[in-house]
DNA sequence: GACCAGGGCCGTC
DNA sequence: GACGGCCATGGT
């Protein structure tokens, strides 16, 4: 077993592990307690979280697990994990440059200042692209759930400190699965979305490198060759696995906030209301201020 | 039993 | 391009 740990006072606005991987950004983690991240608590803030990485058929399977205790993100791997858990967790985006660029409305001050070391994740492109399939008309802790399903079924097994874990599966693995053994995993009506977005994978018909590198109004209406991919999908996708910091999502808990501290924001369409907000939020980094306040919302009560 | 959840597809206008 | 009906499913 590998082992090691990251300076947290290391890193330009910190960290903090447990609302970056419970925010709903990221579903390829689960806790050791095994719950669901229906909502973030204090018992999870030094919680093991695990995840298999290199679930594609160019590399075998490997474990990762991390926790934040005592200013030190400690991980214990079946390999060498410091770049790998920089990059999926953008270690180094220095959070007070990115938050100088936001304006510090009342709203965006409250919700930084309750999650400050919330960062975006970098997450792999299929697992981001099906995980927000997955997510339409669902709730956090049943997207979660329906990812480690996904993956108890179909993934590629590997042995780590004497416990299975099961890696995401693989296009290929999701396009030989048939609509019905999906829809038994509880995806419902989104089971023919995946199905049929993972053979596009599968078969280099479309694939991310379609999309990376264009810019951020093309590689949205890119994105939506994927099937079951609207806009909103679109943005999720190209914030929380491409790097398009500037995407903002318009979700059910956006639209409350448009419609409560942003009204001339609402502008009708998809298209300009998310050109108004992402205004609002301060442009190159919106989606920043986005997860934050999605976050924000979402656990207030 | 209605209503909601990180919406998208499809037919119609 | 805008709009409505429809799509599964489990929790409250």
């Amino acid at each position: 077993m590998d082992s090691g740990s990251i300076p947290v006072g290391d890193l330009s606005g910190g960290l903090d592990l447990q609302a970056t991987l419970e925010s709903g950004q990221t579903f390829l983690w689960r806790r050791e307690d095994g719950r669901a991240y229906e909502t973030a608590d204090a018992t999870g803030g030094s919680a093991w979280y695990y995840t298999v990485v290199g679930w594609n058929d160019d590399a075998d399977p490997e474990v990762v697990r991390a926790r934040q205790r005592d200013g030190m993100v400690e991980w214990e791997a079946t390999t060498d994990a410091d770049s790998l858990l920089a990059d999926r967790l953008r270690l180094d985006d220095d959070l007070p440059a990115i938050f100088d660029r936001i304006p510090d409305d009342p709203l965006l001050a409250d919700a930084r200042d309750a999650y400050r070391g919330l960062r975006i994740v970098d997450d792999p492109f299929f697992p981001c692209l099906v995980s927000f399939i997955c997510s339409a008309q669902m709730r956090v802790g049943r997207i979660h759930g329906m990812q480690t399903a996904l993956a108890r079924e179909f993934g590629e097994t590997v042995r780590f400190d004497g416990e299975t874990y099961h890696g995401f599966p693989t296009p290929d693995r999701l396009a030989r699965a048939t609509e019905d053994e999906l829809r038994e995993l509880g995806l419902g009506y989104r089971a023919p979305y995946v199905r049929r977005s993972a053979e596009l994978v599968a078969s280099g018909e479309a694939t991310s490198e379609d999309v990376r590198g264009l810019d951020y109004a093309d590689a949205r209406e890119a994105m939506q060759t994927f099937v079951g991919v609207g806009d909103k999908v679109a943005d999720c996708v190209l914030l929380f696995s491409l790097g398009y910091l500037e995407a903002v999502p318009l979700d059910t808990w956006i639209q409350t906030a448009i419609a409560d501290y942003y009204p001339d924001c609402e502008k009708g369409s998809y298209a300009e209301t998310s050109d108004a907000i992402r205004a609002a939020f301060g442009g190159e980094f919106a989606g920043y201020a986005q997860t934050y306040v999605f976050h924000y919302l979402r656990n207030r009560g």
